[in-house]
DNA sequence: TAGTGGTCTAGACCACCTC
DNA sequence: AGGTGGTCTAGACCACTAA
């Protein structure tokens, strides 16, 4: 009989309280993997919630991979630790959240008409003006990624402190509210010059992620194709079936 | 005014019709990206149904990152096209779905003591009795990845037929039931090994997917580790920011 | 048969955005 | 001020699982 309480004061949502005191017990161990809920009934009425409610608690970590769901049998903690992170976010805030102190140069900064496959991607008419933006992200242990961007020329200020600040950054800043990525994972050697930005022999194998964005009014705001060196980077993801 | 209507005598629940009604209408261009939805609730009063069960049916296609929905504005269609996939499907149906015909070389398929890297992410007690396996992948054009998984002895028949049908597909026949992946993608340069079942040169690119699985009781089933040409082969993912 | 999650209803109030 | 999505309630019936 788990200590779960809700605060109908607070700002936060009913549901999302509860999901994360789930979490939590998760996290502590509380709720063993293989462990079974309580169901979603008895809960909700020990809550002193509606079962909708509760329903939402609970699928929003079955949609996280944290909880598996049977009709007739019941709700269960799933064996083994889900690898949780990828959520839409950049790269100089996971270095942050990971506890590194991520450096960037800029290597290119220019405005000009968009190449037919950046227009293409992003939803422009050909010719349109775009930001194209080149950066070297570095960590303690040196170059981590070569980083290319291109985005809608109004989007991105003159003057922004791509340095200091990543781009996430900047683009929040100018009320820009990411909201859909889509991004496609692949290998390659390393050419030329990624490799000797990244201090890799020329065809040493590179993680290559290209990624287009949209904000929260469906307007694309940027394609993005990255190159990170093989042994500093991988990508997580957890996929739920529906 | 878009003829979206359901059909109460079908066994399709009434969300899923209207999703999938709505996500017709995207890909045959009568909803254009940037189109606005009508609201929630005049939706639900035109088709008849209750207003939560009209934003279930939103909610899957915000998920899936065809719509995006901001509060006392509406919901709008995504400019550009998402890229859909990355299900929790297998790679041998991924290629039969896309007009391939792969084939499987079964290279090892033993029964033994689980190593202990393997044990910890299934959650097994060390020493206890895996299925390894070792397949390569072919299509058309010739090899594509060199696939090992590591599996619940239990799960996995002896007689099973792996040259002509897909792991997840035995295992769906075995009534197991995928429900929830972790996994982690690199890249690396290819072992001698490796290469020469790719047709490389030792050293060349490769992508590299580990894949931990769990089934709808929340036991863990497999893991594996995949090699693929990166000439061959990449993943696609969409994100979406809650 | 008893218990579980899956779906659905007909309302309600609120926060936020645009005009 | 009016319209939008975000949250929440108190029920209901059904499909599926297990004993």
């Amino acid at each position: 009989m788990l200590p779960f309480d809700v605060d109908r004061s607070s700002p936060v949502p009913l549901y999302f309280q509860v999901a994360q005191q789930i979490e939590a017990a998760i996290d502590s161990g509380t709720l063993a993997p293989g462990d079974r809920l309580e169901n979603e009934v008895a809960l909700a009425d020990r809550l002193g919630l509606s079962r909708p409610t509760m329903r939402q608690a609970i699928q929003s970590l079955v949609e996280r991979g944290l909880l598996v769901r049977r009709r007739g049998v019941g709700t269960q903690v799933v064996q083994g630790r889900v690898r949780r992170p990828v959520r839409l976010s950049s790269l100089h805030d996971d270095l942050v959240r990971s506890g590194q102190h991520p450096t960037t140069t800029v290597l290119l900064h220019e405005t000009g008409p968009a190449p037919a496959e950046v227009a293409l991607t992003l939803g422009l008419a050909p010719g349109t003006d775009v930001v194209t933006l080149g950066r070297l992200r570095c960590v303690d242990d040196g170059p981590l990624a070569v980083l290319h961007n291109w985005l809608p020329a109004d989007l991105l200020p003159a003057d922004a402190d791509l340095t200091h600040h990543g781009l996430y950054e900047v683009l929040r800043a100018q009320g820009v509210h990411l909201r859909v990525a889509s991004q496609q994972i692949s290998a390659e050697g390393a050419d030329a010059e990624t490799a000797g930005r990244l201090g890799l022999d020329p065809g040493a194998p590179v993680l290559v992620v290209e990624r287009t964005c949209w904000d929260d009014s469906g307007r694309a705001v940027e394609f993005a194709r990255h190159h990170y060196r093989a042994d500093g980077y991988t990508v997580e993801m957890t996929l739920v079936d529906p």
